[in-house]
DNA sequence: CGATGTATTGACCAGCTTCAAGTAACGTGG
DNA sequence: CCACGTTACTTGAAGCTGGTCAATACATCG
């Protein structure tokens, strides 16, 4: 299947053309550092067009060699890898504001899939963005560089926590990592939770567990007390730092602004 | 412990002062691409010391936030997380021509330590380093991004081994994979195979096995005449096809030359 | 009102961990 | 040169965490 056809959008939905990116509603965000007007303008050259897509489409194959590069504006999405009898693996759990591609566009290590979780609204880039951000602006440049050191540090610790904790660690670190992620993005600051669109079966493929363990985890976590579902499934943890503690996680977790491109 | 004291050379083993980037033996290897005279001249202006340091040493203690940054020129280290209550997750092996330092240096998520596994030669870099190889050469910068990128597509291997792959199939697919990252480095070619330094707890705390099954994991492979162990510890494997096989791993594994800064 | 995907639960069992000991290899100091 | 400490490797037995199998409930949706 072509990237071609994978990122054309279905006709209801197509987005208009590519707004100007200082008014990006994302970049309001104090969890997003401000760019200068320069920085803006060479971002702004790159972009190519807003797309938008439903809920469980594929983004990216497994093993495309010439994905497209995005930016994630709403919604979430994973990456994520197979083996060849159909075991998956994923790899870390794609919120707005996160860069994707950028593995697929430098190595060519074998290579990830990348799937929505809900709908999603991306801001697709030139294909040599990449390059053509460091040529321009080396502050870009840098800015990709972190971006991707960053995600890096996200995968050090999905690979900690499926080597070394126990489930119930496991899905607790989970969970507190993704609500903190989130807690930027919820409209009421996250006093009712945040909306959590991972079904049992995505935190058993996170966590490498079993679906059927992944369930009995959840509900001996909610049998504590310690994450209650609220209405139109959003995650309320009552009590973060004791998740905390039960994971073995460094409480809390700092997020010190991030570039946004 | 400050990390000066860390980096302090052992008396007998302080390296000669550094030499020109240019006469780099390691840059013979076609593993490596071919720098620009301007690029080396960069590069070599960063330079700050090479420095020796002896097997299970540590290089960057876990939680320090003023690591320094260091390319590994020759020898083996490994990047580490561990837990509150001792558990150690191995998460990446560094082979000469790996930039170490990197997710320290941009992200303040909480970060990893680096120990040697054998004596090593690293070329040590000035703090600003990263943010002055893109301000001087763009092309500089987008070699740190892709040496990022291709780090994270390792970290990506590592997840998908230990959160799907049964214990012999992932002790295979970390045999398999660091003979071939070993490959380029040995002396006749690997013809008598590689240096192989991890121990068994290494290679338990790599693939969240617990030392028992490591050992028990080894010998069955032994046994089926996959893996053959040479004098001076070297890693022989006579059927690296048929242990790809067993680990579902895409083979062969090609490298594509790749930056080395 | 079936069809499909998700959640739920019990019974069984196996892969892996833990515990416990013992062996081998190597460097150090007496 | 040998005793000894240290580290890595080895092996058996027992048990637990988490996987597999199977079946049911529940929801949403065309």
């Amino acid at each position: 299947m072509s990237i071609d056809v994978l990122l054309s959008p279905t006709p209801p939905s197509r987005a208009a053309a590519a707004a100007g990116c200082e008014h990006c509603p994302l970049r309001r965000l104090p969890l997003f550092t401000t760019p200068s007007s320069t920085e803006l303008e060479v971002i702004g050259n790159l972009k190519r067009a807003e797309l938008d897509h439903e809920a469980g489409e594929l983004l990216i194959a497994e093993g495309a060699d010439d994905s497209p590069l995005f930016t994630l504006l709403a919604g979430w999405a994973f990456r994520y890898k197979t083996l060849a009898d159909g075991r998956r693996q994923i790899l870390n759990i794609m919120l707005p504001g996160d860069f994707i591609g950028l593995q697929q566009k430098m190595s060519d290590a074998a290579s990830h899939g990348v799937r929505t979780l809900t709908p999603v609204r991306v801001c697709r880039f030139a294909r040599d963005a990449v390059w053509t951000l460091h040529r321009e602006l080396p502050s870009l440049g840098y800015d990709v560089t972190w971006l991707s050191a960053n995600e890096g540090a996200l995968l050090d610790d999905n690979l900690l926590s499926v080597g070394q904790r126990s489930a119930l660690e496991r899905v607790a670190a989970l969970l507190l990592t993704l609500h903190a992620r989130a807690l930027p993005f919820a409209a009421d600051g996250g006093r009712d939770g945040v909306v959590f669109p991972l079904t049992q079966q995505h935190i058993a493929d996170a966590m490498g567990l079993s679906l059927v363990h992944a369930h009995r985890t959840l509900r001996q976590l909610g049998g504590r007390g310690l994450i209650v579902w609220g209405p139109g499934s959003r995650l309320i943890l009552p009590d973060p730092s004791a998740l905390a503690r039960l994971a073995h996680l460094r409480w809390p977790l700092v997020q010190s602004p991030r570039p946004l491109i």
